[in-house]
DNA sequence: GCCAACGTTGGC
DNA sequence: GCCAACGTTGGC
């Protein structure tokens, strides 16, 4: 199993939209980034990724999602009447794909960047790829995660 | 709202 | 294929 960081602004899609999508699920879309775009084709069912929120008041990780579908073409990148809509690319040979995620749970604080950076995650690509809005984390960086969540958790 | 970082575009 | 210009991201 793998372990991502996805980042969305929450003004347009926070964990609570996914909270409160059908089946607390939704395809992973709109992203328009060939590194990231790589990165979504890399996960697994099973995998698990942490949901980011950047652009806002405490940017950080607010919570888990589990991929329950890989990658699949994005269709808005068809859709002439969407933001996300690319001209490049055909039905035949698609340029974007987009992974279905499902909601697990959100913590009740916000990991931010004082707290990741405090438990020695300074050096992930969290900080040092901090404009990559979909970032692989080594075995070492999710276990530091694994482990302010558990003891985050003892404060419910 | 500013501005640095950095990916992408397009002229040559 | 280089590289300057441009646009976007995202923290502050």
């Amino acid at each position: 199993m793998h372990s991502w960081v996805l980042k969305s602004e929450p003004d347009s899609f926070g964990i609570d939209h996914l909270i409160a999508a059908k089946n607390q699920s939704t395809l992973w879309d709109g992203v328009r980034n060939y590194m990231a775009r790589n990165n979504l084709q890399a996960m697994c069912v099973g995998d698990r990724a942490y949901f980011y929120h950047s652009s806002c008041k405490v940017p950080g990780i607010v919570g888990e999602m589990q991929v329950v579908a890989t990658a699949m073409p994005d269709t808005t990148q068809f859709d002439t009447e969407s933001h996300y809509f690319d001209r490049k690319s055909t039905p035949e040979h698609p340029l974007w794909y987009a992974p279905q995620l499902k909601f697990v749970k959100k913590y009740n604080l916000v990991l931010s960047r004082d707290i990741l950076e405090a438990a020695g995650l300074g050096d992930s690509k969290i900080f040092k790829s901090f404009r990559l809005s979909v970032i692989p984390l080594t075995a070492k960086e999710a276990k530091i995660i694994e482990k302010l969540v558990a003891s985050a958790g003892k404060n419910e």
